[in-house]
DNA sequence: GTACAGATTGAG
DNA sequence: TCAATCTGTACT
């Protein structure tokens, strides 16, 4: 049976991670239901020295100070007034990293298979598995209703690296190649 | 208290 | 190309 990743693995360094998660199953339990996607595409935000990071400079506000917990907690937050945000906390206590899930492949239920595009974004994955504030602090290590199991093994050669997405701003460090993704085949 | 931009999306 | 829509953050 498949097995929830442990603690460990999210206190890796943050862009292992990153490339590590590609191909995990996302588990999401809704009162009996249980919707499993398997992630696609991540972006990892590596706090103080990335001027893209929310933890810019270690800047500790009350939306990101979730980021100085331990990795395996979630970091959820409202852009665009009407989008949500899905983060992962990577690294120790007092590391403000983490990793953005930026798109899902939708596993089961077997109906939205056949409908990619359900959660091929980061606000649209969490419209899909119903996220929001509520899973602020979660922990993937513990919670009975989110976590990340095992999913397909993802061989290096098919993980693309390339620049990070809406956050020009940042200049220089909107370049670095800290997107990930699959290869679709 | 007030102003303003943002780790996006879907429609035109 | 552009509006939708609202919270956190930085300022007065």
């Amino acid at each position: 049976m498949n097995k929830r990743l442990p603690r460990k693995f999210y206190t890796q360094p943050t862009l292992k991670v990153a490339k590590k998660m590609l191909g995990k199953y996302l588990v999401r339990k809704i009162g009996e239901e249980q919707l499993i996607g398997k992630i696609v595409e991540t972006e990892a935000y590596i706090g103080p020295q990335d001027k893209a990071s929310h933890a810019y400079n270690y800047r500790k506000t009350k939306r990101n100070k979730v980021e100085y917990l331990v990795g395996g907690h979630i970091y959820i937050y409202l852009v665009y007034g009407m989008y949500w945000q899905f983060n992962i906390i990577t690294g120790r206590r007092g590391s403000p990293e983490c990793v953005l899930i930026r798109a899902l492949e939708p596993i089961y239920p077997k109906r939205y298979a056949l409908n990619p595009k359900i959660a091929n974004g980061p606000g649209k994955l969490c419209r899909w598995m119903k996220l929001n504030k509520s899973f602020y602090g979660e922990d993937l290590t513990k919670s009975k209703r989110i976590w990340l199991e095992e999913g397909k093994e993802v061989k290096s050669n098919q993980i693309v690296a390339s620049k990070r997405i809406g956050i020009d701003y940042a200049k220089e460090w909107a370049k670095k190649p800290w997107r990930f993704y699959i290869i679709h085949t």
